[in-house]
DNA sequence: GCATAGGATTGATGATTGTCAATGCGTGGT
DNA sequence: ACCACGCATTGACAATCATCAATCCTATGC
């Protein structure tokens, strides 16, 4: 059975989300850009759904995504390429289907920049 | 010297936010909508900055948001208006000028619900 | 090789959003 | 009463985004 892990480019690097506090020191141009975008990935209803879906089974493929999120199949390819280039979610090919798993790490560097 | 209170109407009920995390259980469909409005006042640099700028200085002027923001006066206007609306900062006029203080409360419950 | 199935990509469309110029609205000082 | 100042609102515009139909790509099974 061929099993190949999918390397989705990240557009946010770890190095910027996971040191800086909002509450802390004003934030810089940059670092706000790219934590911006990881929030604007989080920001949508679906995706939280996505996320949250994927987060309490383990692991969830793409064809068992559309029915409960009542999204086309496109749709849902769309959202977990959002969520997977903003480093929340990881994506492994297993023949035909696709398994995602979320990233734990960014979402405590998240919680981290956001005062945590 | 005049001071007033100023009551922006909060878009998101803080019961909503406080008690559910996205990695425990699938998150429903209300609780993502109101996560998601939240998030996205939070998903733009420029709201980020200023943000940041008001908690690393306790309250600030609206008047002195301008500058280092490199925003107009309209533009300020507005972020603040949806920081608010999201229940992230608090306004108080003083005479002509308007201060603003952070909801510390309200970026805990994001942290929570974000798996905290 | 050929057919099939799941996922990704493209293109198009309607909706939302960030920005600023112009204007309106209160407040404070003269 | 008047003017000046700070902030809010409106209108307009460009950019971005969520969504889906159609299509392409790739891996599996016969």
């Amino acid at each position: 059975m061929a099993r190949r892990k999918v390397n989705v480019p990240i557009d946010v690097s770890v190095e910027e989300l996971c040191c800086s506090s909002i509450t802390e020191a004003p934030l810089a141009e940059p670092e706000a850009v790219e934590l911006g975008r990881v929030l604007a990935a989080l920001s949508d209803p679906v995706r939280l759904r996505l996320l949250s879906l994927v987060a309490a089974n383990g692991e969830v493929c793409s064809c068992d995504l559309e029915a409960p999120l009542g999204k086309s199949q496109p749709t849902i390819s769309h959202h977990t390429k959002v969520l997977a280039r903003a480093g929340l979610l990881v994506g492994e090919r297993r023949g035909r289907w696709m398994w995602w798993q979320v990233e734990p790490d960014r979402l405590a560097a998240i919680r981290k920049a956001l005062g945590g």
